[in-house]
DNA sequence: TTGGGTTTAAACAATT
DNA sequence: GAATTGTTTAAACCCA
């Protein structure tokens, strides 16, 4: 967005914040438009609810955290329309370059683009949004990205599109919205979102920080838990900020180690190669795009399996029992009103059709899910899809059942790794953080 | 070393 | 025709 970008940030008003959590508690988001389309109360959102104990309310904290954002981006309108009343002196800064905000302004978010999304979206009313409007969510809320290569505008597609937490909702035609179709979340995933974001960033606690730096004592001396200044999660609710359980301090005692929360330590120089939201890895390997014909699943349920839910492309049309096991989709099939057009059509073929044994061959020498593709016969598809699409080498059942076996298989291993490696994670990062 | 996951870059098609 | 949007592939990187 290279020639509006610095303007269109200048008058970016950053505090309405965020969203996610914006049921939550207190808030009082007045602007929010009602919109008789978007989705009712869900059943994630009691989760969300759930999440109560990661507010906890700190006049002191948001004040800082207006304080960080100036420093970060000074030319940011601080808009305290949340009520916040101003609060006592932000805690002094360091002598440390690093940690100096106003030196280091271009620190990237320690979001991953899947949350960065999410927020985006989660924070329109409708809770669906046309890429342009996420990229804008995005540099209003991270000016970070104002400054950054354009390149990150590719990834925000990328991700919407091979992320299977994501799903594309046609406008409505009446509609003149100009190109693109809306995002939304799939509810399927949701959850995998929230937690993702239950892992990032902000909120270590005190105790797990045994080597606090010179910032860190004098934010800690003066305060919680710190957020990333620019989060949204760092205002709403009239100051609320977030506090982590003992379950998640690991994470954050990783993004400490790591030097991500911004708070109280160096907002790290992270250039945009970095990769600064890897906490939320595990929990987000879902990378594949659903066929519209999916859209209807409303289940609220959360594969336990993250290979289920990971493979770019139409992967999950496979068949394979070991990918579709965690979430029925019922009426997932129903057709569409836009059933007759040429993506959904071809997404519906390969749902039909049986795993291909030489693919999954190929598959199994790469053990990559990004390339887990059917290769299906489509010479009446457009070139888009014909691009990537093989006729089949070969149709072994075995093969097959061995290939499904070994994806079911692998799904489990990965999920246990998920599991022990957040654990081990957190304590090599606390290790780490002793001997810094 | 290997495997899994994320990010980035690039190419290209489709749409406005 | 240009700009934007969407899809796909490949590679690099990080981590366990």
């Amino acid at each position: 967005m290279p020639p509006s970008k610095k303007s269109e940030v200048s008058r970016v008003s950053v505090v309405s914040g965020w969203s996610p959590f914006d049921r939550v508690g207190t808030q009082q988001d007045t602007t929010a438009k009602v919109d008789p389309a978007a989705p009712g109360p869900r059943p994630e959102d009691e989760e969300l609810t759930n999440l109560n104990w990661l507010h906890e309310s700190s006049n002191l904290l948001n004040s800082f955290g207006d304080q960080v954002l100036r420093s970060v981006s000074p030319v940011m309108e601080i808009d305290r329309s949340d009520g916040v009343p101003a609060s006592p002196s932000p805690p002094p800064a360091t002598s440390d370059p690093n940690y100096d905000l106003k030196q280091n302004p271009n620190c990237k978010p320690p979001y991953s683009f899947s949350c960065l999304i999410f927020m985006a979206i989660e924070d329109s009313p409708s809770k669906r949004l046309p890429v342009k409007d996420i990229y804008n969510w995005i540099l209003h809320h991270f000016p970070y990205f104002a400054s950054a290569p354009t390149g990150w505008k590719n990834s925000v597609r990328h991700n919407l599109s091979l992320n299977k937490c994501f799903k594309k909702v046609d406008k409505d035609r009446s509609q003149s919205m100009g190109k693109g179709s809306l995002w939304c979340i799939e509810a399927e995933y949701r959850q995998n979102l929230i937690q993702a974001l239950k892992k990032t960033p902000f909120h270590p606690h005190a105790q797990v920080l045994t080597t606090p730096s010179a910032s860190l004592q004098a934010y800690q001396s003066i305060s919680s838990p710190p957020l990333w200044p620019v989060s949204p999660f760092f205002r709403r609710n009239g100051g609320v900020l977030l506090q982590v359980p003992q379950g998640v301090i690991q994470n954050g005692a990783r993004m400490m180690s790591q030097d991500v929360f911004p708070g109280i330590r160096p907002l790290p120089i992270m250039p945009i190669g970095s990769r600064s939201a890897a906490v939320s890895r595990s929990v987000l390997g879902v990378c594949r795009k659903r066929s519209e014909s999916d859209l209807s699943c409303d289940s609220p349920l959360v594969s336990s399996d993250p290979k289920e839910d990971h493979t770019y492309s139409s992967a999950k049309s496979s068949g394979l029992p070991s990918l579709e096991g965690g979430a029925p989709c019922e009426g997932g099939d129903a057709p569409s009103d836009t059933e007759d057009d040429d993506r959904v059509w071809v997404k519906r073929e390969l749902k039909d059709l049986p795993p291909d044994a030489a693919y999954l061959a190929q598959y199994k020498r790469r053990q990559h899910w990004t390339k887990a593709k059917l290769w299906v016969s489509t010479d009446s598809l457009p070139l888009k899809k014909r691009r990537t699409q093989k006729p089949p080498e070969s149709d072994d059942e075995e093969m097959k059942e061995a290939a499904g076996s070994l994806l079911h298989l692998a799904g489990v291993r990965a999920c246990l790794n998920n599991i022990t490696n957040r654990t081990a994670k957190g304590q090599k990062e606390q290790k780490d953080t002793l001997k810094n």
